[in-house]
Parts: structure tokens; C-alpha cells; sequence
DNA sequence: ATTACTGCAAAGCATTTGCAGACTG
DNA sequence: CAGTCTGCAAATGCTTTGCAGTAAT
């Protein structure tokens, strides 16, 4: 519904390609790859290369405005916008299907390292486990 | 205090370097990456090679008998003995030190997935910040 | 006009794979 | 002895980097 408007970072020149990675990013629910976002870019013509797209988001984590996941059991690290929500996933171990999940178990959570010795900037929860789909082709022994 | 003595996995042939990788995982408390196994092995003379080192490390996690795990920040993975105990970390976003987290947020944790849509079988949680030594380095303005 | 950006090519680095000889059971 | 392992080399795949031309401000 109310599509937030984002600030473009200070400095940063508006190039097409940088508008398309941040457009492909919108429209998506989940984190993507450099070369998920190269792809779908390609699919509307553009002559974009794989090692701008790595530039592009490497500069859009430094600028604060992209995060950089890495899923466990996937080579290739994800990004998304920081949309500033507290966000998990659950990954399935077979497809490797990425679901978001909203709740967090950490809000109420203090962990048993004492603020002298890590002070805690955030976290990070991965969920693992058998997706609907993976789970129904399973059971039917085909 | 207790060695808690690990079950060799059957059908897995006893060879000095697989017997190493183990005593090396045995020795450390925090994961190690393939390469941190492999010089701590040549230190002690043996005619190792990396590749077997990933080669037995693979083994081991699809046995059940070591965990691989991805450290964000970090371009290698790292693997630990599957001790069967339930463990986190939290991560330096400085100096990228690994400190060991006993207690576990997810413990009385259901998060708002249905079992229908997803089998949840296990999870992952990393805790990001300051470590001590980085926070006093920063303290001094050197 | 200046300087940042990008196409493109090539390098870099962790990890994987192929093969023949070595070793375990 | 047979089949599994490993030394070794080379390949693979994601990501980074160098350079010169192009585009944004």
C-alpha cells in the first residue's frame, strides 16, 4: 500500500542503473542475490554489468540504505533494503526457499554477555527447516 | 574438565589427518574456518592439503558430526563439533573476534509460522557489536 | 568542465573436482 | 587385496579491481 519514499543518499549521483537496482530491491519480498538483481535488471534491456551491480550495493550497504545477508547453505550473498523493520527468515534446507518472518524472539531477550564485555548492535536469527512445498513432495512417494 | 569422547562414524576409514581435523575441533572453543585447520595440522609436520581438508570437513557435517556455520562480515565459513549442545555467538563487527552465547532467545520462541507452512528444524543466531578490547581501543584517542 | 560511474576484462580468493598413487580395514 | 583417501593440480564460481570512456552535476 504506502510505498515509502526513499531518501536518496547525499553525494550519490542518480544513475539508471543505481534507480534500477533500488526499483528491483522495492518490488521485492525477499532478500536477492548481485546476480538476481543483475538478471531481472537485463530483463528490461539494459546493457548492465555483473560488477556494477556488486559496486552499486556494496556502496548502498555503506551508505546504510542496503543490507547484506548471508544465508547458510547459498555461496552467493542476499541484500534488501533497510526498511528499519526487524526482520528474520526461515530458510528451507531443500529448496532453500526464503520465507520473512515478523515476530522476534529477541525483543525480550537479554543475552548472558555483560555490557563491559560486547556491547550488542544487533542480531541476526536464521531459521532452517522444510518448507510446505518440500514437505508435501515428500510425502507423496513418487 | 570431562573429554567427551566423540563416536567415529561408521563406514568412515580412521586416517591420520581425519583424526587431526577432530583433535583440532576438540581443542578450540570457538569455529574455525578450513584454513585455520589446516596450518594448525602443518604445524605439526603433516603433509596436509586444503583440499582435504574441505574433503573430510564436508564428510563430517553430512555424518552429522561437525556443524558448518557462515559468520556475516566473514567470506569463510567456519565449523564447529556438533556437540549436541545448543550454542550462538556474537560477532566484533571491529575486529570480527567470535564469542561463544550459551543462553538461547529461541528457547520459548514460536515464531508465526504455521507447522502447516513450515517445519521448522533448527536455527541460527548471531549477535552482532563491540567487543570489549575494540570498545576501549576506541575509547583512548590514540 | 570535473569528477563520479560504468562497461568491460582480468585478477583474486575460497572452495570443488579429477586423477593416480597411498593407505586403511 | 579392494576400495577408500589424499596429495597435488587445475578448474570453478562469486566477488573485486584496474582502466579508460561516459554520464551526472
Amino acid at each position: 500500500m504506502e510505498n515509502k519514499k526513499l531518501k536518496w543518499p547525499q553525494g550519490l549521483k542518480k544513475t539508471e542503473t543505481r534507480k534500477a537496482v533500488i526499483s528491483v530491491l522495492e518490488k521485492t519480498e525477499k532478500p536477492l542475490s548481485a546476480a538476481d538483481i543483475f538478471s531481472e535488471i537485463k530483463k528490461n534491456g539494459s546493457n548492465v554489468w555483473l560488477s556494477t551491480i556488486y559496486r552499486i550495493l556494496e556502496l548502498f550497504v555503506k551508505k546504510g540504505i542496503v543490507n547484506k545477508l548471508s544465508v547458510m547453505n547459498s555461496e552467493m550473498a542476499v541484500y534488501e533494503l533497510n526498511q528499519f523493520k526487524h526482520k528474520h527468515y526461515a530458510v528451507c534446507v531443500n529448496c532453500h526457499k526464503i520465507i520473512p518472518v515478523d515476530n522476534c524472539p529477541m525483543e525480550k531477550f537479554v543475552p548472558q554477555i555483560e555490557d563491559d564485555d560486547f556491547r550488542i548492535m544487533g542480531h541476526n536469527l536464521e531459521i532452517y527447516g522444510i518448507c510446505k512445498d518440500c514437505a508435501h513432495k515428500s510425502n507423496k512417494r513418487s
